[in-house]
DNA sequence: ACCACCTTGCCACTGAGTGGCGTTTGCTTT
DNA sequence: AAAGCAAACGCCACTCAGTGGCAAGGTGGT
């Protein structure tokens, strides 16, 4: 279910599992074609598991729920970013929200390979206009962050009734759909570099979000 | 669908209007006894619709999903929210965020009636562990957090492309978040007044998320 | 009392998701 | 290289959420 190339050196990780691997990717490749060109609820499982020669038995073998083959190559995002905080060298004196930061412009960078960030691309777009599939990322995202501060608990030695890393985490993951979100309406080809870009834009707008009254006409964001 | 309660004086809504909130009333009290004893997922909707003597038809012409009849109590809070951002007096040179509190608070206190409190804890129970839930509550806060988006929009002109605003109310909707779960772990009884308190503890908390660096064993949380 | 209309109940149907079981296929051992 | 093992697959039948259509009953207005 994770992608363990990352972890392990792994030459080659076994024909049974580099077969699960293909189909599982044909399987994304294909359902967000579908999704794209049709609509998420007018694609049937059927439709998708005849194109791609699976029976829906082994769909749901790979993938939880139809929803999750819509959003793998984001939920592939934030399982990177999981491994980067575990293993990211930080700063004495680096905030907390900082050390997050880092890790998922970390993590989004790992995923530089074929043509992750147009599938991203394709996730981004079919969550923002399809109810299920956006409910089904947000719920993805609060499972991440209670992970993420299973890691922070483990790694820095923090009070667990301390509210702030929770809502630390929490802010991350709303700025970062914000960067998802100015990312996905640029006219261009989308790249992981113009990704990080927002992201940072993103980023550089939470600390005024506590303090703006709104009352002047307009402030700079950042 | 909505409660119109509040912003109609309306002495005698209707035989036809007060039959139909009836029975929107029996379906909640009903599902949520259901779904606390046994399990969420092994309660069908015709058992529902046999205790409440109601067709399945009639259902889901009062709820647009099995989730929603669970978090009713929930949504109910929120869109007295809306309500009182729109309604709500507010000072010069008061932050946006200040705002959003003022009226998150002013709303679960326009809730004060009946059970809602007890009903309440049983949909936070319920969405601490059954994940369909938590999604849809989860979605139904990104609906919301983009209608009260506009109400701010309307209220103070604000730049569009401000991300500020927006990540705001996503701060503003995870602290309460927060405050439902402490809440939620109190052993007495839960009243608004001790949501009231837990929500403000949890907003006391956001400044110090940006900042904090953990390293030190513990600081104060407020 | 009448009519118009809103609401409900019933029926049939689609589609997601699950469990069971026999069969294929890749991996391993000798 | 053949046999044995385990993992993955395909097929079948099933449950249940959710929808559309249409007829019947209750409600509000005249």
């Amino acid at each position: 279910m994770a992608t363990d190339s990352v972890s392990s050196p792994s030459p080659r990780p076994t024909l049974r599992e580099r077969k699960k691997q293909r189909t599982r990717e044909a399987l994304i490749d294909t359902a967000l074609n579908l999704f794209t060109q049709q609509d998420f609820d007018s694609v049937t499982l059927d439709e998708l598991c005849d194109r791609v020669e699976v029976s829906k038995r082994t769909f749901f073998r790979t993938f939880a729920s139809k929803e999750e083959v819509a959003m793998a190559p984001y939920e592939d995002m934030w399982k990177a970013f999981i491994d980067e905080l575990e293993t990211l060298p930080v700063a004495a004196e680096c905030s907390i929200l900082q050390v997050l930061q880092d890790a998922v412009l970390a993590a989004m960078r790992t995923m530089n390979t074929g043509d992750w960030a147009h599938r991203l691309l394709s996730c981004t777009r079919l969550a923002g206009r399809t109810p299920a599939i956006e409910a089904h990322c947000l719920y993805f995202c609060g499972v991440t962050v209670r992970a993420a501060l299973d890691v922070l608990h483990r790694r820095f030695g923090l009070d667990p009734h301390d509210l702030r890393p929770r809502l630390a985490l929490d802010i991350l993951v709303a700025a970062f759909h914000r960067a998802l979100e100015a990312w996905a309406d640029r006219p261009q080809d989308p790249t992981v570099e113009h990704l990080a870009t927002d992201t940072l834009a993103a980023f550089a707008a939470i600390p005024g979000s506590l303090t703006f009254t709104g009352v002047p006409p307009a402030n700079r964001a950042g």
